[in-house]
DNA sequence: TTGAAAGCGCTACCAT
DNA sequence: ATGGTAGCGCTTTCAA
């Protein structure tokens, strides 16, 4: 008891046994008030920090936190907004829970993040919005945690998930912006291949995107088009090396120089639609642009854009961890969307 | 092993002592590589998830993440645009150095945040911009664990921290509004005083503020219009209920309605100003108001504040904490304010 | 290069 | 109401 005192040095100063210290912090009733009295008043003295809690989590098999995993770098988490307010909404059933939220950071390299996910001292795992996150969800599996992930994926079985239809929100943007007119329309995404450069890009098919969020949201975009007599290879497909606003200025950056630019352009993000809006500057006038997510700076821009209830995302992910459904069925759950049309979206000018 | 195999099973499948098998997981040179091959595989077959990141820690001593610690709930890191910036300095640094993050939420009751604090399994503390963190500060000494706090205590002792000089900086603003010829001015901050109802309120003296940033803010202010003239009695002190725009708006809601109304209002905070001028609406033009941080949405209000460094004062914040310096002194870091002057200021218009 | 022994600090069962 | 016993799963000397 040199430096940090145990559990055991108040039960040996007291002159009881372990178990009723132990008692006295974890199982008041266990014992009488008054010996419960003396005991914590022996560890103030003492200078007992309470039991330790890597110990009692240790014997206990329970660590009161869950684990949020981002694919990108944990910053990130903080840089998006979208994420700090599924973050927020996580954040808040957790504490209502009295449960900690342990962040963690997944590097890129699938070894380092396999690492990452075994180190991380949690009861399960919320998984966000990863692009190939099996490697991390097997690794999951792998300790037996559960986990809930923020995206309907294909092989989800029994998975827990909290999602919206991607596809089908992306299909109401498209709709809205062909309904207006618009047939020569680019679209715009992050990372739709991982080491693509900024700018146009193509693919042979939408299926050829790998990150699934955003194959989604194309797919989407593309379905509604197609429906106008747009197709695919008829569409310019843009790339953006992550997901911000200079981003999405940089992906357009050439865009309009050319003949015949496109009019629409749909992007998979807010941050992204308003960095093109950023770079089209003056010319924003001209040209029609939808986001995606409803960030609190879609509105002041005008930007039209499908909204996605983020906290309420963030809310029901932690819910479903903490508190599991019975039913399999209700641990699937799709969110609704909703078009929010503002001014960045007009009829396509006759030229 | 029915259910979980630990590193015992792996160690009798493969017909070698415990110790090896740990080896094979944290120190992959005191074997054989062939022999580390042999062992990985067979953890691979049984399902081994590899090591209890909880036994480990509890063996170790260490748990390998930094416990950041929040006077109001957990969902006010995420709902304040100052703290998520800051919040990202933090995770950056914490994630360049291998580190989680635990978001401990901080119960308004003294007692059960002693247990939320007892209760985090961290290696260290940050504590945010806590209002009397006092009682979570002993908790944490009691633990023998090092922290950092975000603001200079006058009792900081040897403590780490990382501020700015709350009171020079908010002098600056004041300076700048008397500048302009003001004298009817209202200061308004977040709960001034803890239980008092949103809006005006008297306190004999700037003293008797009990928040220490906010204190330091209105002595700031106080300041600059005492050497103008203006003595602390003749201010307009504003409470507000929470750090919110719509708790900024509140607390100036029948500010203007009555004869000599104040021509400028001081806010500690820019989600309190940017309140004040969403309750200004038409008026905005005709009262100077200014804000405290500089947040994002600053800059598009046109608010005049002051900004300081959130995600730097994060990063050092981590960095204190991670790399503590081996002199005391570098361990009190003071950023660095400058007063931005937008369009939410103007001379004082005669009547 | 490998293994045996000795706990890290605690809690939960089962007696008393 | 209280205590004894038996580990939770791991790492780390130290010895072989």
């Amino acid at each position: 008891m040199a430096s940090k005192p145990t559990l055991q040095d108040v039960a040996t100063a007291v002159g009881v046994s372990r178990s009723t210290v132990s008692n006295a912090y974890g199982r008041p009733d266990q014992l009488s008030a008054a010996l419960r009295a003396r005991i914590l008043e022996a560890a103030r003295q003492l200078g007992y920090p309470g039991p330790n809690p890597t110990a009692r989590s240790l014997r206990r098999g329970v660590v009161g936190a869950i684990g949020v995993l981002f694919t990108s770098q944990l910053s990130y988490a903080f840089t998006d907004p979208f994420a700090v307010r599924f973050l927020a909404g996580v954040a808040g059933a957790a504490e209502r829970h009295g449960t900690s939220l342990l962040l963690v950071p997944l590097p890129p390299d699938t070894a380092q993040a396999t690492v990452a996910v075994e180190n991380a001292a949690v009861d399960g795992f919320c998984v966000y919005c990863v692009g190939d996150e099996s490697s991390a969800l097997d690794t999951i599996r792998g300790r037996g945690l559960p986990f809930v992930t923020t995206a309907p994926r294909p092989d989800a079985g029994d998975d827990r998930y909290v999602g919206i239809d991607e596809r089908a929100a992306a299909r109401a943007a498209a709709e809205h912006v062909a309904g207006l007119g618009h047939r020569r329309v680019a679209l715009l995404g992050d990372s739709v291949l991982p080491d693509a450069p900024p700018g146009p890009l193509r693919l042979p098919t939408v299926d050829d995107a790998p990150h699934p969020t955003t194959r989604g949201r194309l797919a989407g975009f593309a379905d509604a088009l197609a429906a106008s007599g747009v197709g695919w290879a008829d569409l310019t497909l843009l790339n953006a090396t992550g997901n911000s606003r200079a981003a999405g200025a940089a992906a357009v950056a050439d865009l309009f120089t050319g003949d015949d630019p496109p009019t629409a352009v749909l992007a998979c993000s807010d941050l992204l639609a308003l960095g093109v809006l950023d770079a089209l500057g003056e010319r924003a006038a001209t040209v029609s642009v939808t986001g995606f997510d409803d960030v609190a700076d879609a509105a002041a821009a005008g930007l039209t854009t499908v909204r996605q209830p983020a906290e309420e995302k963030g809310r029901i992910a932690a819910a479903l961890l903490l508190d599991p459904p019975a039913d399999a069925a209700a641990g699937h759950v799709l969110l609704p969307t909703e078009l929010v049309v503002r001014t960045s979206t007009r009829p396509v000018q006759r030229s």
